[in-house]
DNA sequence: GTCTATATGTTGATAGAC
DNA sequence: GTCTATCAACATATAGAC
């Protein structure tokens, strides 16, 4: 057990995690070099072809280091309202899945990580596996909530709640740059529920019905 | 080896632009060497700095030839909401900001690179220079449309509604990757609409008014 | 305006000392 | 486990022929 002194030189293989997941943030996966993580980590490039493999396990290591913690919270929640008797009400399906990530975000790590997956060239193949399974269970939990609105309206909708979170946490206000950005998830969750709760068009309520209604 | 169109051999510069706005979305900006655009455009390197002068002012060349006709149409739109008498309505000045971001991205070119301004670490500076003032103005007419809601308010929820806009234009759904993306705008309008006019927190409402107090 | 040829630096990856 | 040394491949940029 070495010393929790803030200062204290972690394993070397944790130091470079921590350098590649800020340059990752800062420069993207193809312009963060081996030699910029190195130089960052008090390291040399050796060290991580001995630790990873090379730059994209690299990349993968940092990438599922922030993903899974997030995940699994979001699953915990998920099975905790899939659990409870009765219908889960909308705002706690989009708790489930936006406050762990939030929470994370307000940690002292890189939380941009997490976001960057959508949108990075050299991740965003990689979403389906990191991601389709919560989203197939919020979903689920969603047309529970919603039980008035059409199954497909429910799906096509999905991808504003997504980019609504990611974007507050990668990005910045365009009229704030410097503003922290992730800010009180309940006003979120108040923009987002009432978006969801919006009728569906009469064209969407007459083409499919989704459920067993 | 082969040429590249032998249909309609556009100007080179106007081929190059077309390769690099390709290769910029598919691959981000560290990722796309000179090489590979000039590969894609049939020519080589030295055209592209006669042209441009270099690989950034290459990809600043790519950016503005799409994001300013979509941000002129914009204006246009916001200005004739504001010349209207009366107070515009919420759903109006969401199409103005929306649709001509979608018609473009309905269109031949590439629209992930409107959206790529956001997230592409070498392009996330740009983003008050090229949009800021779009911004100030939708907030002006969204407080307009929205008079019971603090500025404050309509301020912080201005990014769920430029992180819908442009995850939908980027992004896939994280379901179906396969997915066209860009669908109604109408569907969007109807969220985000809803999702304006929830009502602002208690703490919200007492905090901080917005106007002249 | 468009090409070939070249100058000069950086990259990812590996071999081998300790 | 961590380092130095090294390599082949590739990068941006420019000079100069046509």
């Amino acid at each position: 057990m070495a010393a929790a002194a803030p200062n204290t030189r972690a394993d070397t293989k944790e130091r470079i995690l921590d350098a590649a997941e800020r340059l990752f943030v800062e420069k993207g996966f193809a312009g963060t070099s081996l030699r910029a993580v190195t130089a960052a980590a008090g390291a040399n490039v050796a060290a991580i072809h001995y630790h990873f493999g090379g730059r994209e396990q690299l990349l993968r290591a940092a990438l599922e280091r922030r993903i899974r913690p997030i995940n699994e919270a979001r699953l915990t929640r998920l099975d905790a309202l899939e659990r409870a008797p009765g219908r889960p009400t909308l705002e706690s399906v989009l708790h489930a899945f936006v406050d762990p990530l939030l929470e994370e975000a307000a940690g002292e790590g890189v939380p941009q990580l997490a976001g960057m997956l959508f949108y990075e060239p050299a991740t965003r193949a990689m979403v389906p596996e990191l991601f389709a399974h919560i989203a197939a269970r919020m979903e689920e939990l969603l047309a529970q909530a919603l039980p008035e609105l059409p199954h497909s309206v429910i799906r096509d909708r999905m991808p504003f709640i997504i980019g609504a979170v990611v974007f507050q946490v990668v990005g910045h206000h365009p009229l704030e740059p410097d503003r922290p950005s992730a800010g009180d998830g309940d006003e979120m969750i108040r923009f987002l529920a009432a978006g969801m709760r919006a009728p569906a068009s009469a064209a969407e309520r007459t083409a499919t019905g989704g459920t067993s209604s």
